[in-house]
DNA sequence: CCTTGACCTTCCAGTAACGGGAACCCCTAT
DNA sequence: ATAGGGGTTCCCGTTACTGGAAGGTCAAGG
């Protein structure tokens, strides 16, 4: 199976694909042309990654997923962990997230966004913190 | 004002301090030395990008909200559109954290995290998107 | 046999917003 | 004179790719 196909089958980029190989996620054979040769290991391993990337996974955190997806002697622990980690990660990033949505909606509303240069937006950009 | 004072007064570090400079956000005069001299605006600038930094706004729409913020003639409906529409990729980018977190939460809560290998996190991950 | 077009390959550059660190200059105090 | 704590420029590294150039490969058609 060559890379589109293999991107087809993933839903991965080809050029995502060929970058995963680059940096050792993935190892496909190589036939004689030159041309990338994937197996349904390799396919596995694709679509594994992913669905990791898209749980929001880092590259670093994908291989260690895939290490302990291919070692039968892993302890469940491990891969908890991780995905622990990452979602607190995850849960901060949407408090951050949510924090600026509240302030920004508040900012939005409050401006009434007319031909006029008063504006509450500027207004709080420019402010000290402690009269925002 | 040199740049480690104005970095304790804006709360950035000299480094982003003169990657501003670099990409032309501000332009602080300098002494005969070469040394970067701050002045009272500079420094109403440095604050006002922190601001609008901490509120996730891109460089991009720092350099826009800077230049209403200095042009008198603006209409508020300008900075209104550009806070709106970063509203919206926050927006997008909670819902998006959420449903990971979401998917994650369950994940993490049905897997033992034991020394032993059955790991529905992995299973998860091995498993076509319709299994899910 | 030649060409065309769709594949495939490698390599290089760019993205956002800095941070680290090297190599070097400036100023003040001892 | 020297030590230290400023400052300066410049270049590389970060994350996870994406775009594009230059060129090899392959199957089909004339």
């Amino acid at each position: 199976m060559n890379i589109s196909q293999a991107a087809t089958a993933s839903g991965l980029p080809a050029k995502t694909i060929r970058y995963y190989e680059d940096i050792g996620l993935i190892r496909p054979k190589r036939s004689t042309n030159g041309y990338r040769t994937f197996s349904d290991t390799n396919l596995h391993q694709l679509n594994f990654l992913a669905r990791a990337r898209a749980l929001g996974f880092s590259i670093d955190d994908c291989r260690s997923l895939l290490a302990l997806w291919e070692d039968n002697a892993r302890a469940s622990a491990d891969v908890k962990q991780i995905a622990k980690d990452h979602l607190s990660e995850i849960e901060i990033k949407i408090a951050d997230l949510s924090a600026m949505r509240d302030t920004l909606t508040d900012l939005v509303t409050s401006c009434d966004g007319n031909d006029r240069p008063n504006c509450p937006i500027l207004n709080s950009l420019s402010a000290p913190v402690s009269s925002r």
